[in-house]
DNA sequence: AGTACGTCCTGATCGC
DNA sequence: TGCGATCAGGACGTAC
């Protein structure tokens, strides 16, 4: 699922690619219910002719600044590749990959490609992201994610630590599968009480976010990958296994898969005990 | 306000 | 072997 690795490497990926500094000449939505903000002909009229100032990442995110006249942004084009989205940059000549939902044709010849087999990807183009958006917490790569920052939100919940780490607003960018990471890398059992660590256990939670999130992008930029949906989506050489019985990496103790907020939570009982 | 759960989607996998 | 049922989960709306 594209969460804050698989989003930044698409960032990267349409960086490298030459996105910045290329303009639309047109836009085709394959699925109305897509567009979050404004209406549908309003930001199909709201495209062409824009050219693309940057591509930044806020959490899950992408938010491509456009520009009319080259220097003040007109409007932000914001992207979410909700759980099976992803973006590729290809000629206009070259056969669509299935599942292509909406297409950014770009007057160099080119074509922004959104994939999205189930549809949960959103677009919006608003005059300012921010005002777009809901509130989000700290960025988990930035500075300013220190272990100080996370207890302050974390002491004031009591809901379970794993449900916690997957709201945008307790920390921007972690999903279900980075979120079971660095607690096994913490050491936290995933329903203890978000207010019942001590502040040793959120040190070890922060470093545990922010290592498994570098790791992954590590990963990615050893060899650039397209990003989601399209293998390789190389998790499986480093990630915890998603799956009961098998193995703890650590201490080769069985795995064990529980649902917290209805997502699928898989830990090892002896790296993360309950007390 | 904090917490919990249903909903949207469809391809992959499970189970009888 | 085949086919219907279930699973997967990001974010939001609704309910308590």
């Amino acid at each position: 699922m594209p969460e804050l690795p698989e989003v930044e490497n698409t960032r990267r990926y349409l960086e490298e690619i030459g996105l910045p500094g290329r303009t639309f000449s047109s836009v085709s939505i394959g699925w109305a219910r897509s567009v979050r903000e404004p209406a549908l002909e309003d930001f199909v009229l709201g495209i062409p002719n824009r050219r693309v100032l940057e591509i930044r990442r806020r959490g899950k995110y992408l938010v491509l600044p456009l520009t009319e006249n080259d220097f003040e942004p007109a409007a932000d084009l914001i992207l979410h590749l909700g759980m099976t989205g992803g973006l590729r940059v290809h000629p206009r000549s070259q056969p669509a990959p299935p599942m292509v939902r909406h297409t950014f044709s770009l007057e160099d010849g080119r074509e922004l490609r959104f994939i999205d087999p189930r549809k949960f990807g959103h677009l919006w183009l608003v005059p300012d992201w921010e005002d777009a958006l809901p509130t989000f917490g700290p960025e988990p790569l930035d500075d300013s994610f220190t272990s100080q920052a996370l207890a302050k939100i974390l002491n004031a919940r009591h809901a379970p630590i794993k449900a916690l780490l997957l709201e945008q607003s307790v920390v921007a960018g972690l999903g279900n599968l980075y979120a079971d990471e660095a607690l096994f890398l913490a050491g936290i059992h995933p329903i203890r009480p978000a207010d019942s660590l001590s502040g040793d256990e959120v040190s070890k939670l922060r470093d545990g976010i922010v290592a498994a999130l570098t790791t992954a992008l590590h990963h990615y930029d050893q060899s650039r990958v397209e990003g989601w949906p399209d293998p390789p989506f190389g998790l499986s050489t480093w990630t915890i296994p998603r799956r009961a019985d098998e193995p703890c990496p650590r201490c080769g103790a069985s795995m064990v898969g529980i649902r917290v907020r209805a997502r699928s939570t898989f830990f090892c009982p002896d790296c993360q005990p309950r007390e």
